[in-house]
DNA sequence: GCAATAATACTCGGATAGAGTCTGTCCGAGTGTCTGGGG
DNA sequence: CCCCAGACACTCGGACAGACTCTATCCGAGTATTATTGC
């Protein structure tokens, strides 16, 4: 069970974006080199914000990226959903309905319009995986940004200057 | 991001050994057969709750698995972490250390002794996993065992009597 | 000098290969059981 | 009848392929810029 790398891509990506002025977009090639990352499959996890609508994307020259909302309305969740996808990392395939066993429990534990009382295993893989979620949609990016600026004040500023500058 | 089938099916396996009598072993076979599971393949995933200390196994005739110690020091926690490793899902590569961007932050977040300040970013992400194995650790099998046997009081000895049949 | 136009360079976006991990299968080492013979 | 030895059948355990997802790359569609040409 690994999380893809593009997670954390996605997040320093999403921080960089925040420094650089309003309606200021930065190309995907800029990010890359930034981070010395693959240009091409960085591009392909912008991809991924973009359909969530967390950044807007612009194509031609003076093209890029850019934060399509505030940092506040930006969670940890919406980054992980965006580039992980929705389903669940614990899925309940039903095998103690396969087999001999399935037989056991299908006269007591079937309710009587035909759905399945959900499996007590699958409830409470899922609940723990709940409180995951609720953990990452607690943060927001603009919590981590506080931290960061705590750190070093300066470092914003850098960022965007390396960002902006138009020769590489 | 996909957790392997191997923490149902052990999960599972687990509950259903708890109510074979103590002493008495149960082939990966038999499991496999009562869950229509690759025979094969179980073994694996039942192996590694050996070498997690979770079941004990015995060879030969006679031979198979059964529970090392009580349900109630079996948590989820436990059987998650003996099919997927203890590895976290997120994994900080530390990208904003590399390319042009390190060098911002090298001087001003590097503490005295050399030693990194982990990333706020990969913080946040291990706080939200923490939670979520805490959660997991917070739940043993002996509690889901006690739900099913509230739904269904009789499944117990089915399962018991199916599992120690001498001839399939 | 100014406006319209065509060529251009640059960007994202999706389609296309390669690597790593999860899933599934096979065979060998080891152990308890059963059978046959001897005392 | 009881004990012992040998063969046997059964189990786990680790080594060996196949499938799927993640990683990485390439090329095409579309757009703002820029140079050129005509007025």
């Amino acid at each position: 069970m690994k999380m893809s790398e593009g997670v954390e891509w996605a997040l320093h990506c999403c921080l960089s974006l925040s420094w650089v002025d309003a309606g200021e977009a930065v190309t995907a090639t800029k990010l890359a080199a930034f981070y010395d990352l693959p240009a091409a499959y960085l591009n392909k996890q912008l991809q991924a914000l973009v359909r969530a609508g967390i950044v807007s994307s612009a194509p031609g020259p003076r093209g890029g990226f850019q934060l399509a909302r505030g940092l506040e309305e930006i969670t940890l969740m919406d980054v992980v959903s965006a580039i992980e996808g929705p389903r669940s990392a614990f899925r309940c395939t039903d095998i103690r309905h396969r087999g001999p066993g399935g037989a056991f429990i299908a006269a007591s534990e079937t309710s009587a319009g035909g759905s399945r009382i959900p499996c007590a295993i699958a409830q409470a893989m899922r609940a723990a995986e709940l409180g995951w979620r609720k953990h990452l949609a607690a943060q927001t990016i603009a919590d981590i940004k506080t931290v960061i600026e705590d750190r070093s004040p300066n470092s914003g500023d850098d960022i965007r200057h390396w960002l902006t500058a138009r020769s590489s």
